[in-house]
RNA sequence: AGCGGGGUGGGGUAGCCAGGUUAACCCGCGGGGCUCAUAACCCCGAGAGCCGUGGUUCAAAUCCACGCCCCGCUACCA
């Protein structure tokens, strides 16, 4: 039998994941994990806390604390949430843990003396302030391309250009905003380029791996690999090993991949047997990784990379799951701009399963997709609620209602039972084929499906005609029902884990084992329940979360919508952007705003303009002027037009 | 800029790799049925011909080319 090992992107743990993190990762994984056990296979799944790298750094001398503190309080409440959410890790460790410090620094000293790694100088920013280099992230300044002063030192966001940090003009420390130096210092390569050859073939001859993780990782191939810089000069990280690198940690990206094998052998130690994790990574032993398309990279080329280069005879990934993004409410998840919802958040709002489910099912597989509240409602209140958790409520009610809880006979079946029948074992092949292909979301659906055509056949047959009447069919029917429950039961195993025990417990029967004629069953109770709109609102407010809102046409009268003439304009002293502009509001009403217009209109374009305004904005001062009412303009793509009524309007008029 | 992934009824998705019955499913919408069930469930109907153009083919949403649009990536940000 195959041995399984279902690893899970380490999450950064600098904060919270979000439900695009888990999505990707960890929820995928364990449905993974809990479908390989369920067929009765030699699963281990592993995953933890990826701890080391600036970042964290940074946020921990921002907070007063050691890196360690930071991460000891962030690891144990992400390992206490994934508990939460129902992740069923063998084993959830963590970067930081001695048999991966161990581990990294053994398999890159054999890297090593197999001579895959060689060093080289290099001059990198300094900040001498903090006393430490930094990573291009790190130096921010003024682009050389197009003058955006915010640049970093990588890429520029204003104009997309991509930049060395030396380009920066007044470059400056993110973390203090000292001028950083430029400091020459040594550092360790990867040999990646020696493995091209072996690796195109790997990713060629290996059918399994996704479209995007396969035509991403060719495209790499063939534009040609560079070396991979394995040290950094940061503390807060693996010592490299290497003769002469005392100071230089190992690059948190280029050790936390190898924590899924370290992860295994801290497993298989801390059950006292200490050569068994050798059987999860040789030998035909198969690995499956979960993670999101940034990690493309990383785990089918480096990760293989650097297994080869070990010259043990690793097994390579036997494949890998990379999904595209979750977006929310169509932008992209940011802690900044509090964007999301984030895994803590949600199980304060709603049931851990209302969210499997509905993430499950939209799993970004094909295109990235969009998570909405108004999608989540539709998920929980007619997927979860009316079909799958009402066809349970509705056959067992019946059951103790008519038959006094107990599962009648088989009796005699017809056309329509058998049928129904069929349909139970066609949606159990189904779910096979779909998680044999990791195409989760599909098969999340063929489940919900099958409540759908049990609702109908339980509709179709009316069984509640015929308690009174024709008892011994009405029994044959509802044994078909309850065998259609206790189906659904172990096919939501895997994906509401929660919500299937409880069904097992209302059937009164251990996880798996079979329903047989004359067995009692608990009187039932809803499984799941309705979510309002204003529910969600309540909990989600706090402006964590935005609701799409509906406009009414009150909503635009607030707006004040009027067209004004441009009376006056000027200049504002000392702005590059902005005119002081005076507007004829009709009635005499003269009103001043200051708009950033300079730069696409010149002052005598818009005197004399009938332009549309919002006029009741609430006042504000710009560069001391005060600013009442703003123009509407048009933006694309940089260039700006202004708003203007077709034919000449009397200043003052209505906009409706 | 280059590269990767997409553009399918009002909304959300599947189908595309392995071309072939009336383009599938959910939500929503209009009408009807049932009353066992959580105002649930079931049926019927309206609504797209699959971004555009050109090609390959007996046959294309599916393959090819070009164009337009969206998202992402470009690897020392984790």
């Amino acid at each position: 039998m195959a041995r399984w090992l279902v690893a899970s992107a380490w999450p950064y743990i600098n904060y919270v994941p979000h439900l695009g993190t888990i999505i990707g990762s960890v929820l995928s994984g364990d449905v993974m994990a809990r479908y390989l056990r369920s067929k009765g296979e030699q699963v281990l799944y592993v995953s933890g806390s990826d701890e080391h790298g600036t970042p964290i750094e940074v946020e921990a001398i921002k907070r007063g604390i050691t890196p360690r503190q930071l991460t000891d309080e962030n690891h144990e409440k992400v390992k206490k949430l994934f508990e939460a959410w129902k992740i069923s890790f063998d084993n959830y460790t963590r970067t930081e843990s001695p048999v991966h410090v161990e581990f990294v620094r053994d398999f890159y000293l054999k890297v090593y003396r197999n001579g895959y790694i060689f060093t080289q100088e290099e001059e990198l920013p300094y900040c001498p302030n903090c006393r430490r280099f930094l990573p291009d992230r790190f130096v921010q300044g003024q682009c050389p391309k197009c003058g955006y002063p915010e640049a970093f030192g990588d890429q520029c966001p204003s104009c997309g250009s991509p930049l060395d940090p030396k380009d920066l003009i007044n470059p400056r420390c993110t973390i203090c905003g000292t001028t950083p130096e430029i400091r020459s210092t040594k550092h360790w390569y990867f040999d990646l380029p020696r493995f091209a050859e072996k690796l195109k073939k790997y990713v060629e001859e290996n059918p399994r791996l996704p479209s995007n993780a396969r035509n991403f990782s060719l495209k790499l191939l063939r534009e040609g690999l560079k070396p991979r810089s394995l040290t950094r000069d940061v503390s807060w990280g693996i010592p490299a090993p290497f003769p002469g690198a005392e100071g230089k940690t190992i690059y948190v990206w280029m050790e936390a991949v190898l924590g899924y094998i370290s992860a295994t052998i801290e497993y298989w130690r801390l059950k006292g047997e200490e050569e068994k994790w050798r059987e999860y990574w040789f030998n035909g032993a198969r690995s499956i990784f979960f993670i999101g398309k940034d990690n493309i990279p990383f785990h089918v080329i480096i990760l293989p990379a650097l297994l080869m280069a070990s010259e043990e005879g690793y097994e390579l990934p036997w494949t890998v799951s990379s999904t595209e993004f979750l977006m929310f409410e169509g932008k992209k998840f940011s802690k900044s701009q509090r964007i999301g919802v984030w895994i803590d958040e949600a199980l304060e709002m709603f049931p851990v399963d209302y969210w499997r489910y509905t993430l499950l099912s939209i799993r970004p597989e094909v295109r990235d997709t969009n998570f909405t509240w108004e999608l989540f409602l539709e998920k929980v209140n007619a997927d979860l609620n009316d079909t799958l958790g009402n066809f349970i409520h509705r056959t067992l009610t019946f059951l103790c209602r008519f038959f006094d809880c107990k599962v009648p006979p088989e009796g005699e079946l017809t056309e329509a039972d058998r049928q129904m029948l069929r349909e139970v074992e066609r949606a159990k092949e189904a779910y096979d084929r779909l998680l044999g292909e990791i195409r989760i979301q599909q098969a999340v659906q063929t489940v919900t499906e099958l409540a759908r055509k049990a609702n109908k056949y339980f509709n179709d047959r009316q069984p509640w005609r015929l308690a009174a009447s024709n008892r011994e069919e009405a029994a044959t029917i509802l044994h078909v029902a309850s065998r259609v429950v206790e189906a659904l039961a172990s096919l939501l195993e895997a994906f509401t884990p929660t919500v299937a025990l409880e069904i097992w417990r209302m059937l009164k029967l251990k996880p798996g084992e079979n329903l047989k004629a004359g067995h009692q069953v608990a009187l039932p109770k809803p499984l799941f329940r309705k979510v309002s709109l204003k529910e969600v609102e309540e909990k989600a407010g706090g402006g964590v979360k935005v609701l799409e809102e509906k406009v009414t046409p009150e909503d635009l009268a607030r707006l004040g919508l009027k067209v004004a003439k441009i009376v006056e304009v000027e200049e504002v002293p000392g702005a590059r952007k902005l005119y002081r502009i005076k507007l004829d509001l009709g009635g005499g009403l003269i009103k001043q705003t200051v708009a950033g217009l300079k730069t696409y209109y010149r002052a005598d374009e818009l005197l004399g303009k009938l332009v549309v305004v919002v006029s009741n904005m609430k006042p504000v001062k710009l560069m001391g002027l005060d600013s009442e009412v703003m123009i509407l303009a048009a933006e694309d793509d940089g260039r700006v037009a202004i708003l203007t009524p077709e034919r000449p309007v009397k200043p003052g008029s209505r906009i409706l």
